[in-house]
DNA sequence: GCCAACGTTGGC
DNA sequence: GCCAACGTTGGC
């Protein structure tokens, strides 16, 4: 089981969007490492849920309910998507602040590459914003 | 709203 | 193949 962190801007599209749809396609990434991580992932693998810009904190817990797909966003079959399944809200978010402030977490990709939209996180950097934001 | 960092594009 | 120009992302 891996564990896998996934941004995206609330303005586009929110965790309250998500807790409607329940399951929702994670289409749209155009960056190629990005999309090596998508294709790295298997069913069951979980799945940190970051607000990026206005919020910038994790807020949940997904799951990866169907692995890689071509994106149906576009006909370019280079691209791919995976399906998101929501698990639960964090009691309270994790902010971008709490976690630079954390050692164990000083070499997250989310800090070591902001621009990056998926990433891998180790078991050891899944359990401890998990337990941040308990 | 600004700007730094980064990725991509295109001219040579 | 290099690199300047450009566009986008995301933190502040």
């Amino acid at each position: 089981m891996a564990y896998w962190l996934v941004k995206s801007d609330p303005d586009a599209y929110s965790w309250n969007d998500f807790e409607k749809d329940k399951e929702t396609i994670w289409d749209g990434v155009r960056n190629y490492q990005a999309r090596y991580n998508l294709k790295s992932m298997n069913k069951g693998d979980k799945v940190l849920y970051y607000h990026s810009q206005s919020d910038r904190a994790v807020v949940g817990v997904a799951k990866v309910s169907q692995e890689y797909f071509q994106d149906p966003t576009t006909k370019d079959d280079s691209w791919v998507a995976v399906k998101l399944k929501l698990l639960y809200k964090l009691n309270s978010p994790v902010t971008l602040s709490q976690i630079k402030s954390e050692p164990i977490l000083s070499e997250i990709s989310l800090i070591k590459q902001s621009r990056l939209s998926v990433m891998l996180l180790t078991a050891e950097e899944y359990l401890k914003i998990l337990a941040m934001g308990v």
